[in-house]
DNA sequence: CTTGACCCTAAAGTCAGCTTAAAGGTTATG
DNA sequence: CATAACCTTTAAGCTGACTTTAGGGTCAAG
């Protein structure tokens, strides 16, 4: 079976090796075996398991969710759990986007409002929108 | 003319003293008078200075950005460029807006997918859209 | 006059998720 | 067999926006 060099899988993974290492003392990776000379050998799944953390990051999964997520199926353990984690992802998600959505409203708003033009003598409605709570 | 010590100010504010001491230090509170014993002593409008800086922060400028704005307003400076500033602004909130949307579609579609009960041992779909490529 | 609540500064610690550096061992190539 | 390109470890540095700590000075109350 063929291994890889912590290199070989940094490049195929698009992970460099120090990120990989670290990932290995946060156990998102489990620890490799090595060879004589101490150096690690990983399993050509190493690279589906880097590119896992990869996206999951990329949806905004923190390192610590992650680790749950990979925890659980390492353990082949309840989906009830994975559904779980990730509605309250979603719900996070979704309270973002309204968040969001407010400040882009009351901003494109006053964008509109503001002439753009001349000094600030008598307010400029972004500054004073921004001056002001959010609601 | 009443004057505030740090701490009433931080009490009006909402904003801890130590809060308070660095926006000084990083320029985005001018340094104040200080008496005989070198405390500093405020005026009032500093509250309003502070509120500014709290619900810039909430709308999502950093401080870098809100040190420009506040350079703006106290220079009595040029409105296009505070109206360009918060276009780049309402330009990375569309972006995150559209970013996270993207995220949302797929998770609450999959959540649907996923039956959410028994072992994982063939492909949740959660698991399945999290490995894969964003799109 | 002494306690406690305030104030001062400078420096270090915090969080996440790494990256960079330091100091060395191993292996492939010329 | 020398040199470069790997690999190893531990430790320190980075970002942003503070908070905490350490070691003092000052001021009002009892
Ligand atoms: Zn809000
Ligand atoms: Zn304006
Ligand atoms: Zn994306
Ligand atoms: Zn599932």
């Amino acid at each position: 079976m063929q291994t890889l060099s912590i290199g070989e899988l940094a490049e195929r993974s698009g992970v460099a090796s120090q990120a990989i290492r670290y990932y290995e003392k946060e156990k998102l990776m489990p620890a490799p075996q090595r060879t004589d000379a101490n150096y690690r050998r990983y399993p050509l799944d190493a690279v589906d398991r880097l590119q896992f953390i990869v996206h999951a990051k990329h949806w905004g999964f923190s390192l610590d969710e992650i680790r749950e997520l990979l925890i659980l199926q390492d353990a082949n353990g309840d989906r009830a759990q994975v559904k779980h984690i990730a509605g309250e992802k979603l719900h996070k998600i979704r309270e973002q986007i309204k968040h969001l959505s407010r400040i882009e409203a009351v901003l494109s708003k006053t964008l509109n409002e503001c002439v753009g033009e001349g000094p600030m003598q008598e307010g400029c409605p972004i500054i004073e929108a921004i001056a002001e709570r959010e609601k």
